[in-house]
Order: C-alpha cells, then structure tokens, then sequence
DNA sequence: ACTTATTTGTTGGACGTATAGCAACAGTCT
DNA sequence: AGACTGTTGCTATACGTCCAACAAATAAGT
C-alpha cells in the first residue's frame, strides 16, 4: 500500500535520521506542553497530557528532558527565544528613544492574543509566582532586562530633549513594564478584557506623560 | 485544680462555648492558609501544612469547609471583606475624584507589604489564572467592581474639569487598575522591586496625564 | 448540685486517585 | 549488529476525602 513503485510519494516521508526524529520529537514536545498550559492551565500540564497532545506516549517527555524541570525549563528558554526573536525583528534599535518604548508597549499588546506563546508565558509566570518557585528567578531576571532596556531609551530620549527631564527613568522603566504585566494578567483572568481599548488609553496617556513636548490638547475630544 | 476560689484566673479560659471553639478554629484555619500561601505558595497549602500551621489536625479544614474549594472560598471571602474594610475606612467617597483615583492607586501600593493578606491575595490570583481554574471569575469580577468604580470617578472628574475631557474613562480605569495589579505581580516576582519609586513615580504620571490643569513644569528636575 | 445522655467538635487511620520517575522492552535507523 | 528513539508496566509518593473513634460541651434527669 505505501509506495509501491518507489519513494514518489509526496508524504512526509516516513525514513528520517536519528537526530531529525529526536529534533522534532523534542519540538512537538515542547509546544505540546505550551498548547496545553495556554488551553487548560499549568496544572493540567501532565506528562499524559502533553504527550498525548504532541502525539507521542507519556514516557518520552521524561526521556528527553530528564524531569519535569528539565521540560519546564526547555520551555522557557524556547519562549524566551521567541520573544528576542520578534524583538530583533522589530528593529526597535533604530527608532528614536520614546518611539522605541511606545512601540515596544503596543507590540506587546497587540501581539498578546496572537498565539499560545503569550499566553502560555504568563499563565507560566503567574504559576511560578503562585508556587514561590525557583523559576521565579527566571522570570524576574527577563523582567528585568526589560526594565533596564526601557530605562536606558528613557535616558537616551531625556538626552535627547525629547523625553522630559523631571521623571525617573529606572521609576518609569518600572512602570511601564508593570502595565504591560499587568494587562497581560488581567486579560488571562478576565478574557472579556478590551486589550485594543487599553491599548490606545495607554499609549496615549504614556506618550503624553513622557513626551517633552506635548501637543496642546492631544487627547480631547 | 482548675480554679479552687473562683474563676479568678486570668488564663484565656480554658473553657469555652462549643460556637467560640468553633469560631475560633475556623477563623485560625482560614489565617493558617493565608500564611502557608503567602511564605510557601498556593502549592503548598495542604491541609497537612494548613492544619499545622493553625495548630489543628490535617482533618478539621474539611470537617470544617467541607473540601478544599469550600476553605478556599472562605479564604477568598475573607479576604475581600478585609479589603472592602480599609476601602470603607480610607473615606475614598468624600474625596475629589481625581484625588480619590489616585488615593487609591497610592494605598494600593502603599499596603501591599504591610501585612500577610496582599501577598497571599495576588499569590492565590496567580494560581487561579494559571491553573484556569473556576476561581478566576471571582477575581475577576473583583477587577471588575474596582474598575466601574474607578471610571465612574473618572467620568465624574470629567464632569466637574478636574480631569481631562479627551480621556476614555474606561480605558483609563483599564490602565490604572493593571498598573496596580502589574505592580504587585512584578513585587511578587521579584520581592527587591522598589514599591516605593515606582509608587512616586506611577502617581506623578497619573496625576499629570489625568490632571485638566497640570502645574506648567511639576515633574522637572 | 451531681450524674447521665445527647449533641457538637476534633482526631488520625484507611482508601482511592493522580502523577513523576524508572526500568525493561520494542521499534527504527546506521 | 549495534546504537538510538520511543513505549509500556511498575513503584513510590503525595494528597483529598471519608469515617469511625474520641474529647469536650450542653442538656436532661434525679
């Protein structure tokens, strides 16, 4: 029944190397574990669970990333590098200071309910804070290089003379950082929120707050 | 032995009704789970730890609460009637509305460390959001009544020029409430984060990008 | 007032379930 | 044939729930 006459068939050719089947074994695995933490929590996250979503047995998670931590682990790294990933993609490095940080906020929330990614990393983030687990560590250290980026285009834009020179840039890195988690777990407790109000609200109010030179009456009417 | 003269001991008498004993236990239950949550996690209240803590056996919080879901109810209400306590005696409602927002924004993120309860609280919402569990419509119906209120204050701003006409009193409400639930996220995250900047720095924004009248230069050096 | 009976509060053992980790086995590539 | 990938049955553990015994408090009877 399967290719008779030769390897024609234009299937995903069922001969692949030992190394291939481990390279996407391991993948399918991992984004298993993102597709079932974003659709029915951290907790539901079970081997049973993940390798039957991956399509695989429960076992070979275990097999290939030692412990649940390892997988867990795996996982973070790899949405880690998605993130640079996007980030990179963006050229944000190119943009004067203040639009660098706006256009950091709005893709973060315009991307937010893109694909599981974003929400798998915060219900993860929310788990690990709820847990006082060691991966908290982790997350704060991703926050904080956020921040410290942030701060320095605050800088550079208050060098610049256009970001005003009264606000605290390491306060306002904060801040904006903080919004940013913040309505990304607001979103994930209640999905009924309106992310594209927030949205401009935000925007606006930070562009207006920071900016050196505000217009007269951006906001009205 | 047990008071020869009289009942003149000054002892917590060691004789109590079976309503106090029972009250008692319960209100020591639900303040043992707040602490195990708050120092070990949402993954660590077991009623082992729970009963342990409360100085009680590891079966008298289902005796009492019937499951777990009903002692995590009882937590959860508990812990929105002492809010709603120092909501109610801070007074908010005789205040201006701009200032009324942020006196709020500004206990918010002045009591957040003072005692067990804000740290067990957003410890047991990050559970509930990444776990998707039943818990998260509680939590977020508790958004929910902060945020009307807090665009109601905004619109009755607006009414009275206090606070600028071209602003979406929803979308505001939106930002301000994320900003403190993010704010106390991040905190949970990594405890080092200075509550006390990012709360200077947070309430001069606010105020000047709500603010109708903003002083010409209040945030300058 | 004292004793006994009844109701209420508390305890700790037993049981079922869920799940991570392990080890032996089977299938697939080189 | 040998190395590597993937699976299945097993074990240990942790935890929530149920429940029968025990302790304390209240009510009833004398």
């Amino acid at each position: 029944m399967s290719a008779s006459v030769a390897d024609l068939s234009v299937a995903p050719r069922p001969r692949l190397t030992q190394a291939e089947r481990r390279d996407v074994s391991e993948r399918l695995l991992v984004e298993a574990t993102l597709a079932v933490v974003a659709r029915r929590g951290v907790g539901a996250a079970t081997f049973d669970a993940i390798g039957q979503a991956a399509g695989y047995s429960r076992g070979l998670a275990t097999q290939r990333f030692g412990s649940k931590q390892g997988l867990i682990d795996a996982v973070i790294a790899y949405l880690h590098a998605r993130r640079d990933e996007v980030m990179d993609a963006a050229h944000v490095a190119d943009m004067e200071p203040l639009e660098a940080v706006l256009y950091y906020a709005d893709s973060h929330l315009r991307l937010l309910d893109q694909d599981v990614s974003g929400r798998a990393y915060f219900m993860l983030m929310a788990g690990a804070v709820a847990d006082a687990s060691s991966l908290q560590a982790a997350f704060a250290a991703s926050h904080e290089r956020v921040r410290l980026w942030l701060a320095d285009r605050v800088r550079a834009g208050q060098a610049a003379g256009q970001i005003r020179g009264g606000i605290d840039p390491d306060g306002a890195a904060l801040m904006v950082g903080s919004l940013l988690l913040g309505v990304s777990i607001q979103w994930l407790a209640d999905p009924a929120t309106p992310l594209g109000l927030i949205r401009r609200t935000s925007l606006a109010l930070l562009r207006d707050s920071l900016s050196a030179h505000p217009a007269k009456e951006p906001l009205h009417d």
